[in-house]
DNA sequence: ATATTTAATTGAATAATATTCGAAAAACAA
DNA sequence: TTGTTTTTCGAATATTATTCAATTAAATAT
């Protein structure tokens, strides 16, 4: 056994998926080549990003999501987008917004357990100036990423 | 011009994308057909939901990124998962969770501009028994579907 | 309006990739 | 051990992506 899982889904987060141009051009009634260039086009322009593999997080060890909201020190406010930035390499993190209103970061996060995530916003609390946090744990997750679970 | 853009962006939301298999194998050394056997077994236990683009939504007229956070009328709390799902079926929701807290629901809404969200959330409000509701907008989005932008 | 340039579409050929199949090895259970 | 299921993987085939060159359409300039 190679244990080849693990492997996979760390990939297939980074990316190495692909459009499938046949499927496209059947569907839409059009020559591939014109949906190849036009895919192109549109990865050129910067408006697709890369493309990726939509989990069951459930199903990867990855069950327990949550919300977290934060709020900067006065002194570091000016360096919210640093801070957003330094978050958003853990892996653990799906997305980080810089928003308005009482809080200035949400963070979605993906935890095995519990456990899992107290370990890590206690260390996020500490390394950056956070005045205040709460966090949402998600109870069921209808939708993600625009897929119906 | 026949403005295949607005297609494959559908298109890719549904998914219409697929691993890349020879890719994956030399990147991790091992034959193109164990690869292919283990992304098959992923799928069929559901861990793989499926595959789709991550765009850049500024580039494609979604750039109007809020959380809303939704609260029940008491007499709908029971209700919460179906509505949930009702909310979920629209296009411009990229995710919906059932959380703990002060609110029952949070929403992550792309949508192209602040008018284009006022209709959509005002419609909402008035569908389902909505006792309070608050958004916070997204000034700068620093990571999304576990991709940096 | 017409010439000029640029962008988009497309078929044919080629290159690359996914998939199927069958056999062997490994893991697991009785 | 023995039989059963799961996983690995090479060879052959099927499918798909990509390149190229030519045509058409659209945008821009004169």
């Amino acid at each position: 056994m190679k244990d080849i899982k693990q492997k996979l889904i760390k990939l297939f987060k980074e990316g190495y998926c692909t459009p499938q141009i046949a499927r496209i051009a059947k569907k839409i009634k059009e020559p591939s080549t014109t949906i190849h260039y036009n895919i192109k086009k549109l990865e050129k322009e910067g408006a697709v990003r890369g493309y990726n593999a939509v989990f069951d997080y459930k199903e990867i060890g990855l069950g327990y999501c949550t919300y977290l909201f934060i709020r900067l020190n006065t002194e570091n406010y000016d360096k919210s987008e640093d801070i957003a930035k330094q978050i958003a390499k853990y892996e653990n993190v799906e997305s980080v917004d810089i928003v308005t209103g009482q809080y200035e970061i949400i963070v979605k996060l993906r935890c095995k357990d519990s456990d899992d995530y107290y370990v890590f916003v206690q260390r996020l609390l500490k390394k950056y100036g956070i005045a205040k946090a709460f966090s949402m744990t998600s109870l069921k997750q209808v939708k993600t990423e625009f897929v119906n679970l």
